[in-house]
DNA sequence: AGCCTTTGACCAGCG
DNA sequence: TCGCTGGTCAAAGGC
């Protein structure tokens, strides 16, 4: 309440009666590089400018918070980690949830995961107390959104800023807060899915980085094949933080929980086998278009192929590739095509095509398609990515109970 | 139409 | 009992 009288006050103070310079020393030496600028060059920015001091969670590590966490168990972990962490410190944070098991292994994973964003710092721990977890994110001084000429949705949108950091699954927003103690304000989720009981908190600062991320609970439930809303809009932010999130998520339900961490080595060893170099590549012109090896079991069968080896020359025209809408490959549950609709739909099976829709969220129509072969209900739909045509995603449901039929020679 | 966010009000715990 | 605080509710409106 205090902070937003506050805000309130400064915001509307006109502009003749803003304050004398000195009232600017604070932010010349928090901000020393803003005063290469002169000094009335945007007065009034600097007047309404949020009480919030972005650059904080740069200076203060986010070792700093991990500190703070340190009768944490997972904190040994962590710190074995930090020097990975260190390294990087460039660019926007980044999102982990759920990252219950906590290993050596598993940190340096994430830790390479997260150089597609060129970098990433992150914290993870778990309360050994409850069932809460924690996940503390650092965010670093963000890269300005960058306004598209047309397009209605608010900027938030676009940079993932006003919605909770998409980790698969589907949450509401029921309430905010400022929170006394945090500079930023704190929002309130609920998992959409029904009868899941999980909640989190998320701490934003007003240019929407992420400061603070707490789960509450656990889901008993799978992740949903696609978010509702905005379900390929994800920034390369997103998209970079989002594969790895994924499958640790996916890995977690589908494996149980944290005891199966090897499993979880494994699946994200693969990725990092198949994705490397890519995102190693991508680091310089955040273009993330990178895909993903996952397997899973179980009834439906969810795979993600590495598709950003396809020769530049065959993305379509029209792909955007700008740093605004970085591809979503990774935050592609599904299967992950490159390529024309025939390669994506030739799984070395055959398929019957029986429907076709648009789906929320995606200008681009599903296809729904069946397995031919009689008796063997697989079904598999096939979409392309919202904001990459040139990426398709299969999602399939069931396990064919007959071999692969040989291959037609081409 | 359905789902989402926003936001002021309300509630419960605590000192 | 009161005030503070964090968490939740729910109506309104947006997409």
């Amino acid at each position: 309440m205090e902070l937003k009288e506050t805000e309130r006050i400064v915001v509307a103070k006109p502009v003749a009666s803003r304050p004398t310079l000195s009232n600017f020393k604070s932010f010349s030496e928090f901000f020393p590089s803003d005063t290469n600028g002169s000094p009335t060059s945007e007065p009034l920015i600097t007047v309404i400018r949020p009480k919030t001091v972005r650059f904080k969670p740069v200076t203060s590590s986010p070792l700093d918070r991990v500190s703070s966490q340190a009768e944490l168990p997972v904190t040994q972990a962590c710190h074995s980690s930090d020097k990975i962490l260190k390294s990087n410190h460039t660019s926007p944070l980044l999102y982990r949830p759920l990252a219950k098991t906590v290993s050596k292994a598993t940190i340096r994973m994430l830790a390479t995961l997260g150089t597609c964003n060129a970098s990433n710092e992150y914290a993870v721990a778990q309360n050994a107390g409850s069932q809460q977890e924690i996940v503390k994110e650092i965010n670093l001084p963000n890269v300005t959104p960058v306004k598209s000429g047309n397009d209605k949705r608010p900027q938030l949108y676009k940079n993932n800023i006003d919605r909770p950091s998409y980790d698969g699954y589907n949450w509401r927003k029921y309430g905010q807060k400022q929170v006394k103690g945090s500079e930023y304000p704190r929002s309130y989720y609920k998992c959409t899915h029904p009868n899941c009981l999980v909640k989190k908190k998320v701490e934003r600062s007003l240019d929407g980085e992420i400061a603070e991320i707490v789960y509450k609970g656990d889901h008993n439930h799978v992740k949903p094949r696609l978010p509702r809303r905005h379900a390929f809009d994800g920034t390369c932010q997103d998209s970079n933080q989002q594969l790895p999130n994924n499958q640790i998520n996916d890995t977690n339900e589908h494996l149980g929980s944290s005891s199966h961490l090897n499993d979880l080595v494994k699946v994200q060893e693969s990725y990092n086998h198949v994705s490397n170099e890519a995102f190693n590549a991508s680091i310089p012109k955040f273009d993330c278009s990178c895909g993903v090896a996952r397997v899973q079991d179980g009834s439906s069968k969810v795979i993600m192929e590495r598709v950003d080896d396809i020769p530049a020359i065959k993305r379509r025209k029209g792909l955007n590739q700008s740093n605004e809408t970085f591809v979503g490959g990774l935050q592609v549950p599904q299967v992950v095509h490159d390529g024309p609709d025939s390669e994506a739909v030739s799984d070395g099976f055959r398929w019957r095509k029986y429907g076709q829709k648009v789906v929320r969220g995606n200008p681009y129509p599903r296809s729904y398609y069946k397995c031919t072969v009689v008796k063997c209900n697989v079904r598999k739909h096939v979409e392309r990515a919202a904001d990459n045509p040139n990426i398709f995603i299969t999602t399939y449901e069931g396990k064919h109970n007959h071999e692969m039929p040989i291959k037609k020679a081409t």
